[in-house]
DNA sequence: CTTTTTGTCTAGACACTGTTTAGATTGCGT
DNA sequence: ACGCAATCTAAACAGTGTCTAGACAAAAAG
């Protein structure tokens, strides 16, 4: 509860304190339980308040999108430390599919182009930085050149490697992989057992 | 337009026209632009007439998502006939990722967890009956037994298979396969194109 | 053929939502 | 110290999903 409390009519930093609280809504009530004047209320601010730094709730949700991109990357950067071919590509979707299911809200929003600004360019950078290691797992292993921006849009052999690791995810979110403990918990361990199992059938 | 009007007082099928009038507005609209009281209007009746047949907004979703499984299982049923092993495989992604292209608005909604009643029995039986030939491809291929909805659920080698076309199906609505023309549309056989190379490295 | 009962639907309200407008308040550069 | 620009408030607007009464009509009962 970051009830953020002021004493002068300024807030000093509420670009801030805006995303904080969004990212805090979203963590405990998911996407769907996020709502703007919620988080004006949150930061204790009034309910036109964030349109003067964001433009609309697309911009403040779209900050929240790429710090959750950034999170994705930095967990995405060293998972294939020391790993080639298929060996590095099965541990990026290792990491890609726990960071779904242990960020649902977040993963949730990526994935919402409705709420988001698809077009802005802070968030298409941090989505191509996130894809990179993937990228070129993908290439090392097929003996493919430096990734660029096009190339990810458009060569199969990532897309390939991509693919699975978006199913799995989205897989993982709504519940459909391994078994679910009573209370609705997902029993991580086991799922984590299942993701290597698939990813063994995928990429031997 | 089928803005449904009526002379009696009663409207005679006014659950199966909401049905529908959702159904035009998701394709139309996508499923950010539905609203209750829209399809209310639509089918020429009171914002509150819907939730006594529905209970509530979710419960349309629902029907409109259960008949949007019944959809993609009837695509994918025919699509491995006479196909074995990958092959049949294969068929059965790029039919799976064709539907996400061709039905956004509703596959966007079978996604949109939030907004269905996942634990539907109608829902849940639907679902379990479109992804049946992807679980038949599967075990035929990798010599496994009859799937039953416990299997579907835990098996990894039948996850292999949903989790590329999942994945694939959810980047192709996001209009990242392919090259998109001038005016955001898709180039339909590029893309094709693209899924069968793609299918291609995965399941050769 | 009436009467009752049951299922449908309407009207209006309620508590919300995101966004807009005009105005109050403050910090900063000169 | 003053004016300007940035920042935030207050109030309103159109719209949402859902709830509670009650109006209406079709089917069942007498």
């Amino acid at each position: 509860m970051t009830k953020t409390k002021r004493d002068s009519y300024h807030h000093g930093d509420l670009r801030s304190a805006l995303i904080s609280a969004a990212e805090e809504i979203i963590a405990a009530e998911g996407v769907e339980g996020f709502t703007l004047r919620k988080a004006a209320r949150k930061a204790g601010v009034s309910p036109g308040a964030p349109t003067h730094h964001f433009g609309s709730m697309a911009g403040l949700l779209t900050q929240v999108a790429r710090r959750s991109y950034e999170a994705l990357a930095k967990q995405l950067a060293g998972a294939a430390e020391g790993l080639e071919g298929n060996a590095a590509l099965r541990a990026l979707t290792a990491v890609y599919v726990r960071f779904a299911r242990d960020n649902t809200g977040r993963f949730r929003l990526m994935g919402r182009t409705d709420l988001i600004e698809l077009e802005d360019d802070d968030l298409r950078a941090a989505v191509y930085r996130a894809m990179r290691p993937l990228a070129a797992a993908a290439a090392g292993t097929r003996g493919l050149g430096v990734p660029t921006p096009e190339f990810e849009r458009l060569d199969p052999r990532l897309i390939a490697a991509i693919a699975p690791a978006h199913g799995l995810a989205h897989l993982a979110t709504e519940g459909r992989l391994a078994a679910t403990m009573r209370s609705g918990e997902v029993d991580a361990q086991a799922q984590d057992a299942l993701v290597d199992e698939v990813l063994r059938a995928l990429w031997p």
